[in-house]
DNA sequence: CCCATTTACTGACCGGTAGTCATTTACTGT
DNA sequence: ACAGTAAATGACTACCGGTCAGTAAATGGG
């Protein structure tokens, strides 16, 4: 009998049906300014269900990261199962991070979001929070991967240990991904500006300094 | 009359007694799980008084990133007056920033912060989220300089204007301190264990690879 | 088809917190 | 001493995250 199985399915149904609209409503007003009510109304649920299905708000949030994460994950892995150069590898994987940050607000704003569950339920296991984890660790794996055929196939030049470079790649794309969120106000738009430049060209000239870098003469 | 003056300082001086409570608490406890009723018992003032010297509680929080921008400001002013090769002021102003967020957790995590208030007041002028905007810029300035410093006496050779670097070199600190605050539980923690490697020495790298850079043979 | 049991859902309710404001208190100049 | 002003207060409100007793729906056995 597939009872069962139906039941399974509809449960993760609700489960998205929750998270789609949590991520239409932040995309439009932002977490802190979207109420579980409000929520509950666009999933056209009541309020009461949501948390049968998430254990806090804080959870609801940590899960539109973990989306996130999954997609970026997906892009990672698309690109690295091309046959090319690991430098381009890496190039790519740098260009669909930057295609996500400019098309999904939301999700970028929810990869920058620091844990605030302050981990109170000790016996509580396998989280969301856990399983984005595992899920960066396994972005960044997938980077030192790129990195890895790069330095075998010799479009990478670098005295570092892959794991290592891959870190610092991963610095600076939250570094890149917190200056993008921030109001255009500051310094360092105006210099794009004047300098013509787009974040993918500085990432670029970011990649080709440390993909090719070699001794000082 | 001194008197506009002293109220003036008593005021000045109302204003940093509400700050250090709030500097204290948020260190103990976090700046989500502090509450403004605590703030004004640490402070022995009444709630309403909080509210005569910060719009909200947003704007308290900003200020302690001000206070933490200032901090680092300082620091950097001090690294510059200082008599050194260029390359050497660089690697001083990170080691002062890696210090800051070593020493100073509070401090560290409010720098990351993101502003919270939409600007719903369009009116609202010089707010204090504005001034640490300027503060930040004024820090950006000081790396820039020390850059300038560095590639005019030779010590610090690069392809790139020292704007963009010194902005490749911001993001890589705000990386960075976004790396230091998640928990101690992911894949980046484990490589420096395993490399035996400290923060410290990664930056060092990091720098070595961008303020040295040649072009390739 | 009926009823008992489980499962899913609901929304009124609660506790707590950010923010307000009428009132009180302290201070100042005359 | 007193009027006028500035500063401080804390009871109060509005709102929101989270709960739970109660309701409805689905299921399955007889």
């Amino acid at each position: 009998m597939g009872i069962k199985e139906r039941k399974e399915r509809e449960k993760s149904r609700r489960r998205d049906q929750i998270l789609d609209a949590a991520i239409e409503l932040t995309g439009q007003q932002g977490f802190e300014r979207t109420t579980m009510d409000e929520i509950a109304e666009k999933a056209e649920l009541s309020k009461g269900t949501l948390y049968l299905y998430y254990k806090d708000k804080s959870s609801l949030y940590q899960a539109i990261k973990k989306r996130a994460l999954q997609s970026l994950h997906q892009d990672f892995l698309t690109v690295l199962q091309q046959d090319k150069p690991g430098a381009m590898l890496v190039k790519e994987m740098i260009s669909s991070f930057l295609d996500m940050i400019q098309k999904n607000v939301t999700f970028t704003k929810a990869i920058m979001l620091y844990r605030g569950s302050e981990s109170s339920d000790s016996d509580q296991q396998s989280s969301i929070a856990e399983k984005c984890l595992n899920i960066e660790n396994d972005v960044n794996m997938l980077m030192v991967k790129a990195i890895q055929i790069g330095v075998q196939d010799g479009s990478i030049t670098t005295k570092l240990d892959p794991k290592l470079l891959a870190l610092q790649i991963g610095f600076q794309m939250r570094g890149l991904l917190q200056f993008y969120i921030l109001d255009n106000k500051n310094m360092g738009v105006k210099i794009f500006k004047e300098q013509k430049l787009t974040l993918g060209e500085l990432m670029d000239q970011f990649l080709n300094i440390h993909l090719s870098h070699v001794e000082k003469p």
